[in-house]
DNA sequence: GTGGTCTAGACCACA
DNA sequence: GTGGTCTAGACCACG
C-alpha cells in the first residue's frame, strides 16, 4: 500500500533525567525539537518505533505515543502508518528564527538563576570554560 | 523560642514565571533555597508572612503555605505559630558546598541542552558576554 | 520507572483517633513511619490510592495528599504519577537504628508520665501485663 | 488587703520538649494536672508566678498566663490577685478516679503504638525494665 | 495577627 | 484512573 522504502532510523540519542522533575514526555519533546531546530535532524528522517524507543528507555509506550503524537500536532513529525515516524518538511526559516528564540529564552532563565545563586558572568564565563564533560551523574541519568 | 523580638523581614524579593511551566510553589521553594544557599538569606532572618506574601504576589495563601511547610520538612525554615517564619540554624559548611553541586548540575544541564542546540562553548561565553538585562518579557514575569 | 506492573495494594490499616487532638495528616505519616521502620512496608510496597484512603477514612482526598507528600518529601514514599504510590527503596540498615530509636524515644516519654503520674516500674509492668484488649474506645476510634 | 501568708513555692520542676509536636502550654498544663492527680502537688501549694517561671523556661509569659487560665478554669488552681496562684481544694475521691482513667488512656495509646512497632509486651517489659534514666536528650530537653 | 488544619471543588498532567 | 496544582473559605491553635 505505501512502497516508501523506509529510511535508515536516525542515530538519535535520547537522554532522560527522572531527577529534573521535568516530565518525561517533555523532555523527549524537548529533545526532538531541539535535533530538528538545531539541523542534527532533518526532513525525511526516521525516527524509532514507539516499540524500540519504550524498550530502550524502559518507559511507558504511550509515553512515546504522547511524544509523537504531540510533535505531529506541531508539524514537527509525520506518521505514515505502518510504515513509521518521520521528520515532516518545514521552512528552515522559521527554525532559525525558532532556534534563535530558543536559546534566548533559556539563557535568560540560566543567567537569572546563576544570578540567584550569586555567580557573576565573569566567574560564570570561568566555570563554563572549565567544565569538563565526566559524566555528571546527577544521579539518574539514563544514557542510551 | 526566646527570640520574641521579631526581626526586620527580610527583602527577599520573588519573581514568578507563569509561562515556564514549573508550579509557582516549586518556584518560591527554589528561590529561597538559591538564597540561602547563596548566603543572601542567613539564619534567623524572617520570611514575609504568609498573607503578606499572598497579597504581593496575588496568590493563594495555601500556596505560600505549602511553600513554607516543605522548606521546614526540608529543615530550611523554622516556623513560629503566632510569631513568623524563619530561616532556621544550620551548618554552614554544608551550604558552600550545596551551592557548588547546585551550580554544577544546573551549569551540566545547561550546557547539555545549549549542545543539543548546537550551540559552542565559544560561541555560548560570546552569547553570555553579551546578553542585556533587557526585562526578558517571556510573557508572564511578575517582579515584585 | 517500569515497574508498570502495579504490586498488590499493601493490606495496611489505618486508625484515626479523632478525641487524640493529634491532627489526622500526623497520625497517618506516624503509621505508615511505623509499619516501614518495623518492617511491616517494605521497598516497593503499594500504598492505597489517595481516593481509596479517603473513601475508606471518610475524610478529605486533599489529607491524603498531604501525608503522601510529606513522606515522599522525607524519602519513604516515591510516586508515580498515574500508577500509585509505592514505599520507596532505602537502605534497611538505617530503618534498625531508627526503629531502636525510636522506640527508646517514646519509652522514654510514657516512662517519665508514668513517672509524674506516680507509677513505679514494677507497678507499670503489673499494669501492661494485665492490659485487657478491650476495644480501647477513647471515643471516636475509627478502626477500619 | 489580703493578710494570708504566702507558702514556701513549690518546688515543682517543669520540662519542655520542643521536639514533640505537642504545644508548650499543653505540656505545661499536663504536668501540672499530673502532679496534683499524682499528690506531688497538693491543695495551697503555691505555684511560681508568671513571670518567674517565663524567665526559667524562656518562653513568653502570655503562654504561662494561658496555662494558669485555663487551669483555673477546670478548677484546679485558684489565683488570687497580688498574692500567687495556688491549687484549689477539691475532691480527692474524683482525683484517684482519674489519675486511673488517665494512666489506663494513656498505657491504652502506648501500647497500641509499640504494637505498630512490632514490640511485643513480653519485649516491652524487659525494654522497661533495662530502660536507664540517662538524660534522655531527645534533643530539645529543657530541664530546669 | 501569626500559622495550622481540614474541607470542597475545579482543572490539569501523566501513564 | 492515577496524582498534582491551585483556589477558596471556615475554623482553630498559638503567642
Amino acid at each position: 500500500m505505501n512502497s516508501k522504502i523506509s529510511q535508515a532510523v536516525s542515530d538519535m540519542r535520547f537522554s532522560l533525567d527522572e531527577s529534573s522533575g521535568v516530565p518525561l514526555y517533555r523532555q523527549l519533546i524537548e529533545q526532538v525539537e531541539n535535533a530538528v531546530v538545531s539541523g542534527r535532524l532533518k526532513s525525511g528522517d526516521r525516527l524509532p518505533t514507539i516499540r524500540a524507543l519504550s524498550v530502550e528507555l524502559k518507559i511507558n509506550p504511550n509515553t512515546i505515543s504522547k511524544v509523537y503524537n504531540e510533535l505531529e500536532i506541531r508539524g514537527i513529525l509525520k506518521t505514515q502508518v505502518g510504515n513509521g515516524t518521520f521528520i515532516s518538511e518545514k521552512t528552515l526559516e522559521a527554525d532559525k528564527d525558532r532556534l534563535e528564540m530558543k536559546i534566548n529564552e533559556r539563557l535568560g532563565r540560566f543567567l537569572r538563576e546563576m544570578g540567584e545563586l550569586g555567580v557573576e558572568k565573569q566567574e560564570l564565563v570561568k566555570l563554563i570554560e572549565e567544565f569538563k564533560e565526566r559524566e555528571q551523574e546527577t544521579g539518574n541519568n539514563k544514557e542510551l
